[in-house]
DNA sequence: TTTACTGCAAACATTTTGCAGATGT
DNA sequence: ACATCTGCAAAATGTTTGCAGTAAA
């Protein structure tokens, strides 16, 4: 990540690199809000608006994406892992995991066709109880 | 609409009423600050705050939905047109036509099921030109 | 040495809330 | 009558911006 940012020209900097540590390896959906949390236990000195400027600037280089939630108020991110692909949340852990989306490009197309509509994108995210989740949930 | 709400116990009143009027045969999304807007010129004494409450209520009863834009900083909102279902948006004009999810819910419940993930619930939104918009825009 | 980047604080935009008074039922 | 609903204005959230100083390159 640090490496994409010098090849397109950004600086590589104190502020940047603490957060993109902090980024770099999150399995879970995260909001500005924790980053900042995060990075305020780590590295003092980073504040609010650089948390959101870094985000635009990653989010702009396609390293991370913004998700949607139901009912929430505030922007979530996931890293982005590759190209098109869709989301399943766990509604207990926040676990982000990743479904490429062959089939699901198919239906869209299918569906599009029915209603006589020309895709240009689409979005599409399952939340539920990962497997890890539903376990634990059985056991108490 | 206006039944629902007097059938569930709310108040019908004067400004549930011309909100009512305004969103009921919407077509497009619509924002909080549409219909504030709208509102002013219609019923001019109606505040903000009645606006999204009512909008809350109509949530809480189904009668509207709130619908996600990526990059679109306020929440929107279309009218519910029936139970579980999906939405192709037009990027041009915003109408939004409905799409029942029979085949999306077995895609969902496939995928989900490849994941080893308990289904809570999904979302779909597809984006793209109405056949409209598409024969408007070729003929420029 | 240059100019992108930063922190801070103030500005913004949207949504929520407290309250006294208006209004359906 | 009485509780629900309303407008207003203030507060709460979440995000963006202006600016003078800092630090990558």
């Amino acid at each position: 990540m640090v490496q994409a940012l010098s090849q397109q020209g950004y600086r590589v900097t104190g502020p940047r690199r603490a957060l993109v540590r902090l980024i770099a390896d999150r399995k879970v959906r995260f909001t500005a809000a924790d980053l900042e949390e995060d990075v305020a236990s780590a590295t003092p000195a980073v504040g609010r608006a650089t948390v959101f400027r870094t985000l635009e600037l990653l989010l702009s280089l396609g390293l991370v994406e913004r998700v949607h939630t139901e009912g929430e108020r505030r922007d979530a991110y996931v890293v982005a892992e590759g190209l098109h692909h869709h989301h399943l949340v766990c509604s207990q852990c926040g676990v982000v995991t990743e479904v490429m989306g062959c089939m699901v490009d198919d239906l869209v197309s299918s569906l599009a066709q029915a209603a006589d509509f020309q895709v240009e994108g689409h979005w599409m995210e399952i939340v539920g109880l990962c497997s890890r989740c539903r376990e634990a949930g059985s056991l108490e």
